[in-house]
DNA sequence: CTCGATCCCTGGACGC
DNA sequence: TGCGTCCAGGGATCGA
């Protein structure tokens, strides 16, 4: 589940690896994750990647100007979303290609940069121009160069739940699903708590803790849970470092009380029940989601 | 504005 | 051994 940490290992990995090389060709597997898939047999064979970053959970491989086209002298990139279970990593042309292989450019120095996806949650597009620009623009802060006051900002004036506005990526762009919960546990703040009812102190708490634990993770090369493999196709090793993702039924490391799972913002949350304290409204909405779960299933 | 539900998709875990 | 079922989750979308 490639989150801040593990794209940027990946962009690190690929700016280490690709920058300077010419697409030479363009191959498509299936292509119902690609918002465009004519767009990148068009625009992409003759260009040149001239960097690699990561702008939230996105790849971002900025392109050159077409050596036929200066006239139109704007931005352009592929934006690569890894998903859920997306790899893109170069391999060599005569490597097997794994199976779900649905995006191969073959580069200058003839290698191939392969996008390898089983789920197809990913999303790859080609953008430029203002297209770019304007599709940036939707996402929030970056964790890691947001200030604390803009961090506050962004969560105190809302009245969702903190771990909604972290995994929202509109709000701040790259966190998921395991650096929420394990930021949320460090600073000591229940999932459920809304981001208008934390106060000045636990929101600068959750401002560090978060910005440490993605420090940490992405010296670590991010998490490898079950897929994710960087550009080497090297596993990460954060997940050794979880505090409390997956770890239901486990002791806390803090105090010993059994961590919890509950759905918040639609996603599996952990937590401890007692380091970090439920809002008032918390007993009461488990307690009718349980029952309509009941029903639901009674009448399947 | 915020919520939950639903869908997308495949593979791995689990029960029998 | 094999089959069915459930679940994982980021994000888009829709209705409440």
């Amino acid at each position: 589940m490639p989150e801040l940490p593990e794209v940027e290992t990946v962009a690190r990995g690929l700016q280490r690896e690709v920058t300077g090389q010419k697409i030479l060709s363009v191959t498509l597997g299936k292509t119902d994750f690609i918002d465009n898939p004519a767009a990148l047999e068009r625009e992409l064979p003759g260009r040149s990647i001239t960097r690699v970053e990561r702008y939230g959970k996105f790849l971002l491989l900025r392109l050159n100007m077409r050596e036929d086209a200066q006239e139109q002298k704007e931005e352009a990139a592929l934006l690569v979303h890894l998903g859920m279970t997306g790899l893109l990593m170069p391999q060599p042309v005569n490597q097997p290609q794994a199976k779900h292989t649905h995006v191969i450019l073959l580069l200058g120095d003839g290698r191939e940069l392969r996008y390898i996806d089983p789920r197809r949650f990913g999303r790859i597009a080609y953008l430029a121009g203002d297209g770019l620009s304007r599709e940036l623009q939707k996402f929030g802060a970056d964790p890691l160069e947001a200030n604390l006051e803009e961090f506050a900002q962004r969560i105190q004036q809302r009245r969702a739940r903190i771990k909604a506005l972290l995994l929202d990526q509109s709000v701040i762009r790259g966190v998921g699903n395991i650096y929420a919960d394990e930021s949320l546990w460090k600073a000591r703040i229940h999932p459920a708590q809304l981001g208008a009812r934390l106060g000045r102190a636990q929101v600068k708490e959750l401002y560090a803790r978060l910005q440490k634990t993605l420090q940490k993770a992405i010296q670590l090369r991010g998490s490898s849970i079950s897929d994710f493999l960087d550009a080497e196709g090297m596993p990460g090793e954060y997940q050794l470092h979880h505090r409390v993702y997956g770890r239901e039924g486990k002791p806390c490391f803090r105090c010993k009380t059994t961590i919890r799972r509950a759905i918040v913002a639609g996603r599996s949350s952990y937590y401890c029940p007692n380091c970090q304290k439920a809002p008032r409204s918390w007993k009461k909405l488990r307690r009718r989601k349980a029952g309509k779960q009941r029903s639901t299933k009674n009448r399947a």
